[in-house]
DNA sequence: CCTCTATGGCGAA
DNA sequence: TCGCCCTAGAGGC
């Protein structure tokens, strides 16, 4: 789940839930007690996100950062009954609830209440975000261009580009014909402005949809009754988690290595190019 | 039961 | 480059 969609959804969903209500704020697995301490029972002036960082505003100061990492979930529900809340479920590290709705978040790789100077410090980490009308592409560029390294690490690089993962990196390069293994140095600038309008294209509908779905009309199952091929991560890809399967539009099979500790998915004979 | 995996990122070596 | 952290679900025995 956890790419920048993921959390640009959740800020939306918190917001809506949460924006100029008073809430409580607790951690039934204790490991948030303190930051949770100050932030229950006052009133949450926003929540908006950055990546892949998650921010709850406070009225009165505090914000609330939340990094979902690779197996952290958010899920924020209707709840018409604030007096018997449900007992959590598993692991609960902060549960946040008003008159109408209930949030438990488990598993992040960040819980903790910080002052605004510092969120500021953790934006300003960041590369441009292609889900935030303010991003800048050639902030990346200027990085991307002149790196050696390869353009599927580059991508993957949240001071580069900010949002993108495993599956938005595997997929955009595979819709741009891009060889992974290009070093930034010889990608082509027009490459990296397409790389740019088309995750601006993509992660849109993947907040929309809360899955990653990137088949083009064209390449979508028959609607014939032939099984859809569902791949386990909710959505409809070209190379991700695809490995020995035919590409979508050559045929032949989907590959895979380890680059800096990820899998990579590409077809090695539609991504030529640079 | 056990082991493995994951859409992430950090710090040690 | 490796190990490690967080959690839950899937699959094997």
């Amino acid at each position: 789940m956890p790419e920048g969609h993921t959390l640009h959804r959740l800020a939306t969903a918190l917001d809506t839930a949460f924006a100029g209500r008073d809430v409580r704020v607790s951690s039934p697995q204790g490991r948030f007690d303190a930051g949770a301490a100050l932030v229950d029972g006052h009133t949450v002036a926003g929540a908006s996100a950055h990546g892949k960082h998650l921010f709850v505003d406070f009225d009165h100061g505090p914000v609330w950062h939340v990094h979902l990492g690779l197996i952290g979930k958010f899920v924020v529900v209707a709840c018409t009954d604030a007096a018997a809340l449900p007992d959590p479920v598993g692991a609960v590290r902060a549960r946040i609830s008003d008159e109408g709705h209930l949030g438990d978040l488990r598993g992040p790789q960040t819980c903790e209440v910080l002052d605004p100077d510092e969120v500021a410090q953790i934006v300003g980490r960041l590369g441009p975000d292609p889900l935030r009308g303010d991003a800048d592409p050639d902030r990346g560029w200027e990085r991307v261009h002149r790196s050696r390294k390869p353009v599927a690490a580059l991508l993957m690089d949240q001071s580069v580009l900010s949002g993108i993962g495993n599956v938005y990196r595997a997929e955009v390069l595979f819709w741009n014909r891009i060889d992974p293994h290009r070093p930034g140095t010889e990608l082509k600038r027009a490459s990296w402005r397409a790389i740019w309008a088309d995750l601006e294209h993509l992660m849109p509908i993947g907040v929309s949809r809360g899955s990653i779905d990137t088949l083009r009309d064209e390449h979508l199952p028959e609607a014939d009754g032939s099984a859809p091929s569902m791949v386990g991560h909710g959505g409809e890809v070209y190379v991700y988690r695809r490995t020995g399967m035919p590409c979508r539009v050559c045929g032949s099979r989907i590959r895979t290595e380890v680059l800096e500790g990820r899998n990579l998915f590409w077809c090695g004979r539609c991504q030529r190019r640079g």
